[in-house]
DNA sequence: ACTCTTATATCGTGTCACGATAGAAAGACA
DNA sequence: TGTCTTTCTATCGTGACACGATATAAGAGT
């Protein structure tokens, strides 16, 4: 045969692979649009998200928002820099410990978050299902490799 | 009462977002160490995912994948130089229209992009508990509202 | 032929994440 | 207490990449 079973079921999987991102980059496209539409970067948003979405039990350190964004450490400082010049955050001296600054929302930060929070709420209902679809479709394609 | 139920629910909301774009940045960011580590660019994985992965009733042009990635169509020729002289993929007249520009996977791109593939299954297997738990979770909130 | 639209390409610009480095506070321990 | 190491944040120069504006070329409609 010219094309062997194996073989197709690879081309599926790049399908599917291929459709899973495809959804997915639309979600975060609706998500960085809502941000710039709110006047804010699509990173300000995931900052401010991080923070107020936090555990209480974690202090919102600059070090605790790096990793929870995945960033370098240097670049949540900058992160941090842009979001304070706009009045998103504040920076905080932690008493118990002076080498780190906790960060905090302000009135503005979490005015703008908590439209955002509703907005993704809905339109992540709206996609879930695209989602999981793709994602039980990757799980086939791996447990039975069929 | 100091807190309402309101509050408490929104708070939640908050972590529940939070939580699931911790999950999803690990998955991204496991992808792009995949990409690295074979050698290539996130995006150009990304590009020959979407030429790889397209029905193949759609012509893989420029366009196309500027569409599938939500690049503008400027960065996806961009994109398509870099991998283009990277030997990742190569560009071909479409004989039927000499405006566009289809691209196609080269043999080293088709080897790298499968061994990606295989690895992305396996991630997404063990991610998608953690993911679609969050996805859910964010259904209640905006179906109940509670 | 003409104009309009579609598809790709080029160029200059700006943002942002990074590596390298620095500095300041905390912790360890003789 | 003084020193040494570690932890946390900050600064600076660099590079990659996406973008807007613009250009070129081919197809489509009249």
């Amino acid at each position: 045969m010219r094309t062997t079973a194996t073989q197709r079921a690879d081309a599926r999987l790049l399908t599917t692979l291929a459709d899973f991102r495809y959804v997915l980059r639309h979600f975060l496209q609706f998500s960085e649009q809502a941000a710039l539409e709110a006047g804010i970067q699509p990173q300000q948003h995931q900052l401010m998200l991080q923070v107020a979405g936090a555990n209480p039990a974690n202090a919102t350190t600059v070090a605790y928002v790096a990793e929870r964004l995945g960033l370098k450490h240097n670049s949540a400082v900058e992160l941090v820099d842009r979001s304070e010049h706009e009045g998103l955050v504040v920076r905080e001296e932690d008493p118990a410990d002076r080498r780190r600054a906790i960060v905090r929302l302000t009135r503005k930060g979490e005015r703008l978050l908590d439209r955002l929070a509703g907005d993704h709420a809905r339109e992540l209902t709206v996609m879930a299902a695209r989602l999981i679809e793709n994602l039980e479709r990757v799980r086939r394609h791996a447990t039975e490799e069929q």
